[in-house]
DNA sequence: ATGGCCCATTTTATGGGA
């Protein structure tokens, strides 16, 4: 299986950057985010004659995610377990849930799209919210995980956070005045690894980045940002055959101010069973 | 001079993004 993750700021202007990607790369299953726009508004159509079936989810013009996948998709979750809403002006338990989540299993692979919240600011409600909605995130994966330990799983996605020093290389993003870089984030990003899953670009790519701001010429000059990752179980983990950071796609005209993130998974290759011996051709 | 963008919307301002 061949896996990318993409937040495309907008499906409906991007759609046809999106599929010509996913079929010039050869990928399996495109999840996506950002797409700002409802399930009805969403273009099927260049995907489907492109081959892919798309199960997306949105509630308004924010936000809003989606899997694009050659492969059979089932189970389709739009959140996971304990997921917190926001609305302004309605924080608390009952406030609304934001398509920020859309899970689905693909052939054996447990895949989540996720978007996480901004933050806004340090002193933001957004900002407690982002913390919360993590927490959950963890609290739902080590419970699927304590489920079903061989479980290949894949939270994929903008994680709205910079893990390291050196993901950092906007000098508007300030350590300890601006979201993203807080010991917060960074703690509960890391918390995601006592769940279960790990970073699996990382080890492949050290340095990188994933998003430029459009403003500011931050792309000629280099001033990105790493946020957009795959984190994975140990089955899926033990599965990667290799990964990419697609660059070139901020490049040309009317790019996504991210870019895409693929991973290689090759699960024939992985011996998950004590009683047998690998068995060489 | 130290800024310069982009998206969607019951659009000509506003909210959101990182």
């Amino acid at each position: 299986m061949r896996l990318a993750t993409w937040n495309i700021n907008s499906i409906r202007t991007r759609v046809s950057r999106a599929v010509d990607f996913a079929v010039r790369e050869d990928i399996d299953v495109l999840a996506l985010q950002e797409i700002k726009c409802k399930p009805e508004q969403f273009p099927y159509a260049p995907f489907e004659e492109a081959g892919y079936h798309v199960e997306a989810h949105g509630l308004n013009q924010w936000n809003g995610v989606a899997i694009a996948s050659r492969l059979p998709i089932t189970d389709v979750e739009t959140s996971f377990a304990g997921m917190p809403g926001f609305a302004k002006g309605h924080e608390g338990p009952d406030a609304p849930l934001e398509a920020r989540a859309i899970g689905a299993m693909i052939d054996g692979v447990k895949v989540w799209s996720l978007y996480v919240p901004n933050g806004r600011s340090l002193d933001d409600p957004h900002y407690r919210y982002k913390l919360h909605w993590l927490d959950e995130l963890r609290q739902a994966t080590a419970a699927e995980l304590a489920a079903n330990p061989e479980l290949p799983l894949a939270l994929v996605g903008d994680f709205n956070i910079i893990p390291f020093p050196e993901d950092n290389g906007d000098p508007a993003i300030v350590e300890g005045v601006s979201t993203h870089v807080s010991p917060e984030e960074r703690a509960a990003f890391f918390a995601l690894e006592s769940a279960g899953v790990t970073d699996v670009v990382r080890p492949l790519i050290p340095e990188g980045f994933t998003y430029w701001d459009y403003q500011r010429l931050k792309f000629p000059r280099n001033e990105g940002i790493r946020i957009d990752f795959v984190l994975g179980s140990r089955a899926l983990a033990d599965a990667v055959t290799g990964a990419s950071i697609h660059r070139n796609e901020r490049k040309g005209e009317q790019p996504s101010d991210h870019v895409p993130v693929v991973v290689d998974l090759d699960f024939a290759g992985t011996d998950d069973d004590d009683d047998m011996p690998m068995i060489f051709a």
